[in-house]
DNA sequence: CAGATAAGTGCAGTCACTGCAAAGATGCGT
DNA sequence: ACGCATCTTTGCAGTGACTGCACTTATCTG
């Protein structure tokens, strides 16, 4: 009994199937209102209440869901965050760096592929407004915060001092929102872990530029 | 008659003296009273109000001045973009891109230098709140794309295909962000343009680790 | 000094976002 | 099948950012 209590304290949202179920019906029908909502007049002129009923839920209810009507366009999900480190965290303990950072996101980029269209017309919302890429940049920021955590403490280091991890990070995820990028440009014509294999690689030689490709 | 209309309709802002020094007094007091109160209490726990009368102005008045309150903070000016484009048409035609920006650059930043301290206070400020950095990057976003087209215009070319200028403009303007973080960390030790400098050494050897210098 | 122009301000309104508390849905033990 | 604990949804009231409009006041310009 008091176990009970405390995993559910600790928010392991290991609940039943049902609501889970029903809270990323919820999630995914915001993401998509929001999205089509924005394409199709862009984010300014489309209200919070507008992408609510578009999901058939209440305003009040989008704010249980996403903390700005921009999370929900961009797609923010603190559990991706999640996903991140526990992937790195799950990597050999004498990997290189670079090269569990590379493991961890080609696992989760291909997972992204899974919903291949929405986070196709999802890139090109975003690029088409300087507010949305501004947001989307904050995002990841807190991403690259997270993963020098987790990278330093693989490392047994400092985050605070460890240059070497916030090189690491920041490069290789820059890589990685390139990476998206290009592949929006190719209209995911190419699976999305092998556009960011490839930038990967171009990082990888220290930026030398490869045989007609990328940009 | 007619060429002082059209003067004033191009807002040449070659207005007499005495208002453009209040203006500028009274824009100055707005940066310097937003910095202040958030270094102080912190991005939300300010008030537009506040940083009004802080200024001895209206709240209408603040928005007269700044489009949003982070504006304020970060001290954007759209003037500065239009000395940076003016800079760059008024090199020699015949300089390379990218010794062409650079020039400007450090012109630019030279100009900083004299509110030196009130630079130094604002970049701290700037970092130390996620949604500070989020709209400093936003706004240099704006002049980057402004500068990729001016780029492309000294050399005769689509700024929306030329990526080359939009790589030149990109890593150089993320050189002078980097730049003006350390100056920041340095706490103004050395000046402004020199750091600029020292930093596009770096980027202009191909990102070769320099002895002992940076981060 | 008179008329043009620009800056400052108050007011009313929209909308993002939050805390609170009630109501409805779901899960689980018995 | 029932009842209780838990979670989700929702309405309501409130704060605060930001805008358009109309009006006053200050600064030019001739």
């Amino acid at each position: 009994m008091r176990i009970v209590k405390v995993m559910s304290a600790m928010g392991a949202s290991s609940s039943s199937p049902l609501r889970e179920r029903k809270k990323r019906a919820t999630r995914s029908a915001l993401k998509r209102s929001a999205v089509g909502l924005v394409a199709a007049r862009g984010l300014a002129a489309v209200t919070v209440e507008e992408i609510a009923s578009g999901a058939d839920v209440s305003s009040r209810t989008f704010f249980n869901y996403f903390p700005t009507k921009e999370d929900a366009v961009i797609g923010w999900d603190p559990t991706v965050l999640a996903e991140m480190i526990d992937g790195l965290r799950l990597r050999p303990g004498d990997e290189p760096g670079p090269a569990a950072l590379r493991a961890m996101l080609l696992a989760v980029f291909s997972a992204f592929d899974a919903d291949h269209r929405d986070l196709l017309e999802r890139l090109r919302v975003i690029r088409s407004d300087p507010h949305l890429v501004a947001h989307h940049v904050l995002r990841w920021g807190e991403t690259e915060r997270q993963l020098v955590g987790a990278l330093a403490e693989r490392r047994g280091t400092d985050p605070a001092t460890d240059h070497y991890a916030s090189l690491v990070v920041a490069t290789t995820l820059a890589a990685s929102r390139t990476a998206m990028m290009s592949w929006c440009d190719k209209e995911g014509r190419v699976p999305l872990a092998d556009e960011l294999a490839s930038h990967l690689d171009v990082l990888g030689t220290g930026l030398a530029e490869p045989q007609e490709r990328l940009l």
